[in-house]
DNA sequence: CGGACAGGCGAACGATCGTTCGGTCGGGCG
DNA sequence: CGCCCGACCGAACGATCGTTCGCCTGTCCG
């Protein structure tokens, strides 16, 4: 990190809680894994020095490592939060009921909506490069989830519920990518959730277009 | 960097060109840059180190600097590479032609093909995270490119193009989102790039779903 | 009242980072 | 032949990394 670095926006450091010090519970585990996931998010997991995210703590690095056990274990624990959200759609009854299709469309719907809700944490997962142990841990339960999307896309597929002439594994891909970008550009309160869960799942379905006004296809 | 790297795969040195050596011209600035962006790729670029790059080319570390002005060069040019693809696709004339529906859809496919080719260098563009001068210049850039087409997509929108009930706005981002999440997973040689091209486009503008077999949709 | 203790701090550790420097080697050319 | 110069290298630079250590300070409990 020769580079300067960007500009730290105005009151990171007030993320720390307003208690007027020296009451109970400063920094709770769970409230600093927020914090740590927040500034991955923007500097990148490499580029974020055990300072930066002390500093966004409010207190000094060393202070910080009695509430922590490393960068590394706080990475964890945010990814294991965004997986254990993700599988929790597989999960719901909804998940397993139905025809493909329907299946399909409930956990994308439900998927966006968990990676609203954990937004920072997702983020996080959809952006490792698997450089430690960690990581590649991350990245493979991420692949369990993505082949379980797949597998649903085939079956819809062969069910006749898709539109012909298109490949299932590269529509598996494609919708997962649709979805998974949301993390790129959404942030909480722009948009109601519920109308960016009817947006996604439009576009992924039904398509950009507007209809035909007159339908070639099946003409009686 | 104290995690374990990755298995650090086979003949990653033997990127080198095969020359016996003392011979002329070992190795030119740009395949410098793409073995650079092939790296920075695997590894993310914070976590690339100067030797990492220097081994994947064949050479010492100091030998490579001899090539290479430094760490941040080497990504400004592949950065610069992708940038000019892309803002390439805007400057053809079938750009600028037609109904803003027909553009749109021209432009979404041949941003595809120019991700195929540029593949390293547009991923490398899609993954900053702007803690260098360097990051946030190119970053800007391809927020221009972006906003090209969120500009397609609110015109096409406007003319009755695009189906009704749509938020223009967030759908740019979710087509931009659908064609770039290609760089996550796409590997040449896997599907042609045709076959590619007319996938996303289908999905994009049609969907996944199977057309209905009675349209309720004006019937007549 | 006193000792235990959690929270916080400055300073320092070994490692690794990007970069520089001085020097060796060997083919091409005057 | 002798010189030059580009390719290459080992060693070292200051900076910064993640982590540890010893110490201080207030608070709570017996």
């Amino acid at each position: 990190m020769t580079g300067t670095r960007p500009p730290a926006r105005e009151g990171e450091r007030a993320a720390a809680p307003a208690r007027d010090r020296r009451t109970r519970p400063t920094y709770d585990p769970s409230s600093l894994v927020e914090v740590a996931a927040r500034v991955f998010n923007e500097r990148g997991y490499d580029a974020t020095s055990m300072e930066d995210l002390s500093a966004a703590a409010g207190i000094t690095k060393s202070s910080f490592y009695h509430h922590v056990r490393g960068k590394e274990a706080l990475l964890r624990a945010a990814l294991e939060r965004a997986l254990d959200g993700l599988f929790g759609v597989l999960d719901e009854p909804a998940a397993s009921t139905g025809s493909p299709l329907t299946r399909l469309r409930h956990i994308v719907r439900r998927q966006v909506e968990v990676l609203v809700a954990e937004l920072p944490h997702v983020t996080l997962l959809l952006r490792l490069r698997g450089n430690t142990e960690t990581e590649r841990w991350a990245m493979a339960r991420r692949r369990e989830f993505d082949a379980a999307i797949a597998r649903l896309v085939r079956d819809a597929s062969a069910a006749g519920e898709l539109r012909d002439g298109l490949d299932p594994a590269v529509d598996a891909r494609l919708l997962s990518g649709l979805v998974n970008s949301l993390v790129e550009w959404y942030r909480p309160g722009r948009i109601p959730v519920d109308a960016l869960v009817a947006e996604v799942d439009r576009m992924a379905f039904e398509g950009l277009l507007a209809p035909a006004p007159a339908p070639k296809r099946r003409p009686f």
